[in-house]
DNA sequence: CGAACCTGTTCAGCCTGGGTTAAGCTCGGG
DNA sequence: CCCGAGCTTAACCCAGGCTGAACAGGTTCG
């Protein structure tokens, strides 16, 4: 669960950051259309909220170039201005949700979630696997009903694996994730947060595939 | 089930042939059209993933040069122009099928199997021999109807076997086809293979013919 | 201000899967 | 009957993965 976030102004960019890394997103910042044009053509991100007016290079440009390279991934414009010349550009250019500012960002957040659960290809907010099923509209994971306390990490880890339902993600897949900026890390810790989510949710319903990553399981065949 | 890849670039060289050996292939990688020519001519494969823009000899002659020579191994082009006369030059000089880059691994892993199968002389993706089926399209063998689980190495040589379904195949070709380099092994460990997979499918699937190899045979007669 | 957390990271030791080696056995053909 | 090719089992080895414990920042709260 991870967001690129490109916003020139820096107050609003963290206001942002702050609020969805609240939510347990794992967030990266480019403050012109330059560096956000990279971030999203080199890392793997689950979304991007892309301002329109950005230095260098203008918003609607970093999403075409990015379509044109095959990126698919859900985008959500944001703009000062709330003609609807830019709304109609901004989705010419490939958009897929649309927010004037002011920002309220509890309504960020939620569209945010939205675009990212229908983008893994969920038209239900309920995701449902064996005894544990994720809310991805709140983010919120049940364990045979009762609600589960998860840390920052182990929520991003555990919602990666929950949005590819029962098909591998691969380890680097999820380093590249969890953790913010490039951080190759040359660690075991995200075995460790594995271990960690396993003791919580039960051992067989995180499938290990050796060389590759891990997979979410309804339980056993 | 051993593929040739020549391409220059590291980086996707490497992402290509980690997917291929995650589906099980052995995988040998040739850096400029030289070795990769060479290779071709000397090596065995079962198909070549092959880059027309390479350093010292191009895609298209190295391609040229195997099948004057008449080797006719399938071959799958690759490269990042996309203009219809590269794809018809690829095909003039004997290519079986095209992929422009970006390349989707999926897509390109898709392609070679198909490639493999019909070279073989199947038509249909599935094989089938007494109780054993291949789906030479995902690669899955089942047992009665039962997925089976294999092994890398033993894969490899149950796919040897099903794509000559019911002819002979020779111990040498075995090991070359399953040993990744031209890793003239010295030992039994085929053979252990071979034990291995018997216990797994059934001891008369696997006939072997004295002094040459291995034959899958359907049942007895 | 300090004590008690809470999170994330590191490290070391262990376990396991998969591949190779080695040794003894079997079997088939001269 | 003998010999060599092939079979099989067990032992070994390595890399990858697992996990408990310790530690380091941060935060909270008395």
């Amino acid at each position: 669960m991870k967001v690129l976030l490109v916003e020139d102004d820096r107050l609003l960019a963290q206001e942002i950051a702050q609020a969805l890394r609240h939510e347990n997103f794992a967030v990266d910042i480019a403050a012109d259309g330059e560096d956000g044009q990279h971030l999203g053509e080199t890392e793997a991100y689950d979304a991007a909220v892309l301002d329109l007016g950005l230095p260098k290079i203008a918003g609607a440009d970093v999403l075409r170039a990015w379509r044109k390279k095959g990126r698919h991934l859900p985008v959500l414009i944001l703009t000062a201005r709330d003609g609807w010349t830019d709304k109609v550009d901004g989705f010419k250019a490939g958009a897929d949700d649309y927010l004037t500012k002011p920002v309220r960002v509890e309504e960020l957040v939620l569209r945010l979630r939205a675009l990212v659960r229908r983008s893994a290809g969920y038209a239900e907010p309920r995701i449902v696997c064996g005894p544990l099923t994720f809310d991805a509209q709140t983010g919120v994971f049940e364990l045979n009903g009762l609600p589960l306390r998860l840390t920052a990490l182990e929520w991003r880890v555990l919602a990666c694996l929950a949005l590819r339902n029962k098909s591998v993600v691969e380890r680097s897949d999820l380093n590249e994730k969890v953790y913010e900026g490039d951080a190759e890390v040359d660690s075991n810790s995200l075995e460790v947060i594995i271990a960690r989510l396993r003791r919580k949710i039960g051992h067989q319903l995180i499938e290990t595939v050796r060389g590759r990553g891990y997979r979410l399981t309804s339980g056993e065949p």
